[in-house]
DNA sequence: GTATGTAGTACCCATTTGGATACTGTAGGG
DNA sequence: CCCTACAGTATCCAAATGGGTACTACATAC
């Protein structure tokens, strides 16, 4: 640990660990977002553990939470510049995830990715 | 949850999440390792931890074990073929984090903040 | 008055994660 | 004999994580 090397990694992936975030941050590479848009998106997701998620995210600085005044309430969540930073990692992830967790065993297919 | 597109992303963090997987997968990729060098390089860690997530990693099929059969006992610990495909991911999150998290104080390039 | 939808909060609980400490068995050095 | 090093295992414990249910406050629809 005396090496900042390491920690890098580790830095990164406490920002983006947990089991929603990064979820989170690959819908919200699709836009702005609603609260419950989110939630139906992620379909399993509890208000509470969203809420926990977003904050956590939000404090972090990955990303941006804008509450309307109005009636009934809004509030849209949207990567920050930082956390559209993270679009190529998060990117760099699921392409990793769908060839070797989803389908490993299936070859990565020679003419449809 | 329907769609397989998150679950790459989510896939992807369920293998390297952990405290010390980042780490120690990024370690390896600086080739094989004993149990103790490991131990060594990632400093805070019990041998207890190191143990759970090396056996974690390896039953992902992300690293090989190899026993040596010698007294005192010998234990090798390298990347598999699956986990050094991981390799730009781990790259792309050691670059990120090092640029945004470990001094996000100071712009990335110009000399000073 | 009741149900719906919005974006949460409060409270309470179960599982998982991480960790401290002690122990194993073998060999070499003093 | 005692200490070190190796690569763990066993036991016990604390904290974090994840989650369920109920509740808020306001407006619209019925």
């Amino acid at each position: 640990m005396e090496d900042p090397k390491e920690c890098g990694v580790e830095a990164a992936l406490s920002l983006i660990d947990g089991k929603w975030k990064g979820v989170i941050l690959y819908h919200l590479m699709d836009g702005r977002m609603r609260f419950n848009a989110l939630a139906r998106r992620l379909g399993a997701v509890t208000q509470r553990m969203l809420t926990k998620q977003l904050r956590e995210l939000e404090s972090d600085g990955l990303i941006v939470r804008t509450v309307y005044a109005e009636v009934p309430p809004r509030v849209e969540y949207a990567l920050s510049t930082k956390g559209r930073s993270l679009e190529p990692v998060i990117c760099a992830l699921k392409a990793w995830g769908d060839a070797n967790v989803l389908n490993a065993k299936a070859p990565p297919a020679r003419k449809a990715g």
